[in-house]
DNA sequence: CCATTGCATACTCCTTCGGTTATATAACGC
DNA sequence: GCGTTATATAACCGAAGGAGTATGCAATGG
């Protein structure tokens, strides 16, 4: 697999449940395949893919593999969504951020009511 | 698509595009489409999926749509971030989360060398 | 009215990728 | 050495989904 984006990675909700276990600690395939239910050379293929994009990394001890979260990919979502923060925190301290946002958001046009797949309007 | 994780939608890149495009305000398809490279039907259809994941909203302006982000999905990741920051942020204030994530940790075991794919290891 | 504009949707093609099964490899304990 | 354990990898398959093309449809403005 390529990675050409780090959410890419997030995107199976088996590869996120790898990762959320490994927040307890370091595991093993067998570990992490018993686990979460996953077959030997699945969970292997994940952490392959894992691995790659850089979300873990692996000690061999004996003929065990230990995968082991690391951190800069989640930093990296982090990182990519501090922009966006002001739209949900309004503290003070991220005003000046907003005044950047809104002078980009001059060109833009105005109108009335809103439509979202969380309301009813879904399937008309 | 059955979006069965929010980083499903953000895993391809021209989503990515059209989310980081919105933060500058409201867009129509057209201007989407025509600042992205993108044909006119690809855009409304990612901008279908970004909907029906609650990512945008939109406001029907004759026959222009106004497409607008929204704080939802974006909050949501940063709420899964949360449990993670720990990694990077060696903030005293969250020395307490780190304690209990610690005490998860108690049984896993310990090794040797590291394996990444941002080191040389990559093609043995 | 009618041509045009702006957008959504249906359909098709084709690649990608997740999952299974089978096999290779290597280190272990006896 | 040999069976066993732990993992990786290859080969295969099927489904999903991204991109393109064509079309439908509504509102517009002359």
């Amino acid at each position: 697999m390529v990675v050409s984006s780090i959410f890419e990675v997030l995107a199976l909700p088996v590869r996120q449940a790898i990762v959320e276990r490994l927040r307890e600690g370091p595991r093993t395939v067998g570990e992490l395949a018993e686990g979460l239910g996953l077959s030997q050379p699945l969970a292997s293929k994940h952490l392959r893919v894992l691995r790659d994009s850089g979300f873990v990394s692996v000690r061999a001890e004996a003929q065990r593999r230990w995968y082991e979260l690391r951190p800069e990919p989640l930093r990296e979502v982090d990182r990519w969504l501090e922009p966006y923060r002001w739209m949900w925190e309004s503290r003070l301290d991220r005003l000046g951020d907003r005044l950047d946002a809104m002078a980009a958001e001059e060109d833009a046009a105005a109108a009335p009511a809103t439509e979202t797949a969380t309301d009813e309007e879904k399937d008309r």
